[in-house]
DNA sequence: TAACTAACTTAGAAACCCTACG
DNA sequence: CGTAGGGTTTCTAAGTTAGTTA
C-alpha cells in the first residue's frame, strides 16, 4: 500500500526519498472523518491511483523527494469526493445544468492587461496631502467640522436639502446624559480627518433601540382555501403559515426544484398536527393557487392604493427608520443597514443548494444579543418578552445578532457603508492595496522563482498565487460538503475545473478554466500561461482523479500565512482589490480622450469598469426585458435618426430661403434650425452611446466591482481631472458611501 | 494542526420607486 | 395621467479571514 500514497506526497521533478511519517499522519487523520464512507472512499481513490504507476511518476518518486516539513497532507480536502461522485452518477450534465441561467457562456477576455506588461506596475506614487499610511499613522489632525467649502456645498446641494430634513427629524432622539451628548453637527461629519482607533477598540460608546420584528403571522381570510387530493382543508396557523410561505413562490422556479420541494415538504411537516401530518403525505396533491392568487391580489391592492395611502405608508416607513434606522456612535448619529430582522420564509439557496426549501424560522427576542455600550440606554424587548443576552463588546461593529437555524451561521444587524466604522475599514482596504502596488513586483519575482522549487507545497502556491493575482480569482476555502451548493475558488480548484493544451489556437501553454464560483457563478476562460506554469499544473495532476484538488498541498489559512509574511496584511482578497483598481486606472488612462463631450466619456469609464467586472468576473443574468428593451431604444433611435434628417433638410431650405431673402428673420431662422440640428445631433449621439453601453453591459454587472473593488479616488480624481460631475458616476447611495473619497482626492490623485 | 466559530466583506436577485413618455 | 422600464434600494446568501478550541 505504502506505494499508493506516491501520489499523495511532497515530490517533484526533483525527487527524493519516500516518508513514511506522512503516511501515518494522513492515516490519522483519515480516521477524524465523521462519514465513513469517506473513508471507504479515500481507500478507493488510493487504490484507483495505485493503478497509475507509470514510469514518471516512478522516476519521480524514486528521486529525491519533496519533503513537507509542515507536515501537510491531502488533509481533508478530498473527503468530499463521494458524494459528488454520486452528484456526477445521476446527472452527467451536471455542470450545464449547475450553471446559473445568466446565460453566460463565451470566454470573456480582459482586453487590457496584455501579458508583455503584466509584470509591470505603474511607477508613480505620491502621496495626497491627507493620505495616511493605514496602518499606524495616526497623525491625524483631528479637526473639528467646519463649513463645508463653497465648492462642495454647490454640488451637493440637492442632496443636502434632503439631508438637512433627516438631521432635523433626529431632533426627536432622546437626550440623555451626559454620554449621548453635544449636539451633532448639522454639516456632514468628517470622520477621515480624525484620528482612529488603534486598539481593536471599535467604539467608546454605542445606543440603540434594537432590531424591528417581522410582523406577527396573520392568519388567512377564510375564503382563501388550501386543498389536498381536491378537498378543501383548513390549516392550523402554523402550518398554514408555512404554506403560505410556499404559496407565494409558486410562479418561481425554485418550487419545481426536487430538492427545494423535498426540504420544503419535510420542514413543512414539522408544523402539522399530528392530524394534519397523517393526512398531508404527498406534496403533490397540495393545492395552493388561492394562497397565491391572494397574495397576488394583495400587491396589486398595494399598487392600487391612493396616493394618500401611499404617502401614509411611506411616513410610517420613515418613522421606523427614524427610531430604528439609526444608533449613537461615538457621538455622532450613524445609519444602520438592516434594522430590521430577516423574517421567516423558504431558505433561497444559490445554485444547486442542498438546504433550498427549508423552512428559515421566525427569529424572537429570546434569541436576539443585543451590544451596546453599558452607560447607555440598553434597547427594551418587546413587552413580555427577553432578549438572549445583552453585551457590551466593543472590539466589534455589530449591534445585534442572532443564530440562524439552515446553516447554524451567526447573522447580525451592523452600520450603513456611509458610517464612520464602515467607511474607515474601506479605505483601509484600499491603502493595503496601494501598499501591495509598492511590492507586487517582487512578490511576483518570488512566485515565479518558486515555481521552480523542490518543495511541491510551494510550487502549488506558487501557481495558485499566479492565478489569482492574473486571473483574480478568490482565495477558495474548503467548504463542508452537503451543506452548501459545491463551489470553488482557486485553492479548492480541482482537476476536473482545468483543461490543459499545449496548443490552443494558436498560442501555447493554454488553461482553460470552467468551474462554478461563489453564488453558483460560473467562471470560464481560457488563458495562455507561462511555460513553467503548465508544467507545473501537469505535475498537480499527474495520477489524480477528476475530484482530487489541484493543488492538494495548499488550502487559504497556508497561502494566507505565507502573504502575511510577504507585506503586512497581505491576504488573497488584497489581490482583487488591487488588480481591480489598478486596471481602473489604467484603462480610464487608456480610454479616455480630451475631445470627447461628457456623455462619451462616460461611456469610457463604463468601459473601464466593465473591464475590470469582466475581470472579477462579475456576472448578471440578462435582464429577461433585456431584448425588448434593446429593441425599444433601437426605434427611438430610428425616430431620431429620422428627425435629424429633416431637421437637416429644413436647415437646408432654410439656408436657401435665406441666400433668397437675405433679411433678418430668414437669418435668423437658418440659426435656429441649425441648433436644432445640432440638438438632435446630441441626442442621437446619446442614445446611440446608451445603446453600446447597454449592449456591452448585457450580462456584466458593474455595480459590485464600483462598490467593493474600486478605489473610489480613483474616480473622483477622474471626474475632476475631467471636469464630470460625480453624480454621473456615482448616485446618492454611492456618493454618501465614498463622502471620504470625494471630499479627499484631488484631481491628481494616484492609486 | 485541523476543526470550529465569529466577524466582517462581497454578491446577485428581487422589490421598490421614480420618471420619462405617450 | 397612467404606466413601462430602468435605476435604486433592500435583502440576505455566500464568501474571506482571523482567532479559538480540541
Amino acid at each position: 500500500m505504502s506505494g499508493d500514497h506516491s501520489h499523495n506526497e511532497d515530490q517533484v521533478d526533483g525527487g527524493s526519498r519516500f516518508n513514511d511519517k506522512y503516511k501515518d499522519k494522513y492515516k490519522e487523520k483519515e480516521h477524524k472523518h465523521k462519514d465513513h464512507k469517506k473513508d471507504k472512499e479515500r481507500e478507493k481513490s488510493k487504490h484507483g491511483n495505485s493503478d497509475h504507476k507509470d514510469s514518471s511518476d516512478k522516476k519521480h518518486r524514486d528521486k529525491e523527494k519533496m519533503k513537507h516539513k509542515d507536515g501537510s497532507t491531502d488533509k481533508y480536502k478530498d473527503k468530499h469526493k463521494e458524494k459528488r461522485k454520486e452528484e456526477k452518477m445521476k446527472s452527467l450534465d451536471g455542470k450545464v445544468k449547475k450553471e446559473k441561467e445568466n446565460g453566460f457562456a463565451s470566454p470573456l477576455h480582459l482586453k487590457s492587461e496584455p501579458e508583455d506588461n503584466f509584470y509591470h506596475s505603474p511607477k508613480h506614487e505620491r502621496s495626497l496631502k491627507r493620505e495616511r499610511d493605514d496602518d499606524n499613522d495616526t497623525e491625524f489632525k483631528p479637526k473639528k467640522i467646519k463649513i463645508e467649502n463653497d465648492k462642495k456645498a454647490k454640488k451637493r446641494k440637492p442632496e443636502e436639502d434632503a439631508k438637512s430634513k433627516k438631521t432635523k427629524n433626529k431632533k426627536g432622539e432622546v437626550a440623555d446624559g451626559k454620554k449621548k451628548a453635544k449636539k451633532e453637527p448639522e454639516e456632514k461629519w468628517k470622520w477621515w480627518e480624525e484620528e482612529r482607533y488603534t486598539d481593536g477598540v471599535k467604539w467608546k460608546f454605542l445606543e440603540h433601540k434594537g432590531p424591528v420584528f417581522a410582523p406577527p403571522y396573520e392568519p388567512l381570510p377564510s375564503n382563501v382555501k388550501f386543498y389536498y387530493d381536491g378537498k378543501h382543508m383548513k390549516l392550523s396557523p402554523e402550518a398554514e403559515e408555512v404554506a403560505t410561505f410556499f404559496g407565494k413562490m409558486l410562479d418561481h422556479e425554485y418550487t419545481t426544484k426536487d430538492i427545494f420541494r423535498k426540504n420544503f415538504f419535510k420542514d413543512w411537516r414539522k408544523e402539522m398536527t399530528p392530524e394534519e401530518k397523517a393526512k398531508i403525505t404527498d406534496l403533490k396533491k397540495c393545492d395552493f393557487n388561492e394562497m397565491n392568487d391572494y397574495f397576488k391580489a394583495q400587491s396589486e391592492a398595494r399598487k392600487a392604493m391612493t396616493k394618500e395611502e401611499k404617502l401614509q405608508r411611506k411616513e410610517e416607513n420613515e418613522r421606523l427608520l427614524q427610531e430604528y434606522g439609526f444608533c449613537i456612535m461615538d457621538n455622532h448619529r450613524e445609519r444602520i443597514a438592516n434594522f430590521r430582522i430577516e423574517p421567516p420564509g423558504l431558505f433561497r439557496g444559490r445554485g444547486d443548494h442542498p438546504k433550498m426549501g427549508m423552512l428559515k424560522r421566525r427569529i424572537r427576542p429570546q434569541d436576539i444579543i443585543i451590544n451596546c455600550s453599558k452607560d447607555s440606554k440598553h434597547p427594551e424587548p418587546p413587552p413580555g418578552t427577553k432578549w438572549k443576552e445583552v453585551r457590551h463588546d466593543n472590539k466589534v461593529t455589530w449591534l445585534v445578532s442572532w443564530t440562524e437555524n439552515i446553516q447554524g451561521s451567526i447573522k447580525y444587524i451592523m452600520l450603513n457603508p456611509s458610517s464612520r466604522i464602515k467607511g474607515e475599514k474601506d479605505w483601509q482596504k484600499y491603502e493595503t492595496a496601494r501598499r501591495l502596488k509598492k511590492c507586487v513586483d517582487r512578490i511576483r519575482n518570488q512566485y515565479r522563482e518558486d515555481w521552480k522549487s523542490k518543495e511541491m507545497r510551494i510550487r502549488q502556491r506558487a501557481v495558485a498565487l499566479y492565478f489569482i493575482d492574473k486571473l483574480a480569482l478568490r482565495a477558495g476555502n474548503e467548504k463542508e460538503e452537503g451543506e452548501t451548493a459545491d463551489t470553488v475558488g482557486c485553492c479548492s480548484l480541482r482537476v476536473e475545473h482545468i483543461k490543459l493544451y499545449p496548443e490552443n489556437e494558436g498560442q501555447e501553454y493554454v488553461v482553460e478554466f470552467d468551474f462554478l464560483g461563489k453564488d453558483s457563478i460560473r467562471y470560464y476562460n481560457k488563458v495562455p500561461v507561462e511555460k513553467r506554469v503548465f508544467k507545473n499544473l501537469q505535475l498537480f495532476m499527474e495520477n489524480k482523479e477528476p475530484d482530487d484538488d489541484l493543488f492538494d498541498r495548499l488550502n487559504t489559512s497556508v497561502l494566507n500565512k505565507h502573504l502575511q509574511e510577504l507585506m503586512d496584511g497581505l491576504t488573497a482578497k488584497v489581490f482583487r482589490t488591487y488588480n481591480a483598481s489598478i486596471t481602473l486606472q489604467q484603462q480610464l488612462k487608456e480610454l479616455t480622450s480630451a475631445e470627447e463631450n461628457i456623455p462619451a466619456k462616460i461611456l469610457s469609464y463604463n468601459r473601464a469598469n466593465r473591464a475590470v467586472a469582466i475581470l472579477c468576473n462579475h456576472q448578471r443574468a440578462p435582464p429577461k426585458t433585456f431584448e425588448k428593451s434593446m429593441q425599444n431604444l433601437q426605434t427611438k433611435i430610428d425616430a431620431k435618426r429620422d428627425q435629424l434628417s429633416d431637421a437637416k433638410r429644413e436647415l437646408k431650405s432654410a439656408k436657401a430661403d435665406a441666400k433668397v431673402r437675405r433679411d433678418e428673420k430668414s437669418k435668423k431662422s437658418v440659426e435656429t434650425k441649425k441648433k436644432a440640428v445640432q440638438r438632435i445631433e446630441e441626442q442621437l449621439m446619446k442614445l446611440e452611446v446608451q445603446a453600446t453601453d447597454r449592449e456591452e453591459n448585457k450580462q456584466i454587472a458593474l455595480g459590485t466591482s464600483k462598490l467593493n473593488y474600486l478605489d473610489p479616488r480613483i474616480s473622483v480624481a477622474w471626474c475632476k481631472k475631467w471636469g464630470i460631475p460625480v453624480e454621473k458616476i456615482y448616485n446618492k447611495t454611492q456618493r454618501e458611501k465614498f463622502a471620504w473619497a470625494i471630499d479627499m482626492a484631488d484631481d491628481d490623485f494616484e492609486f
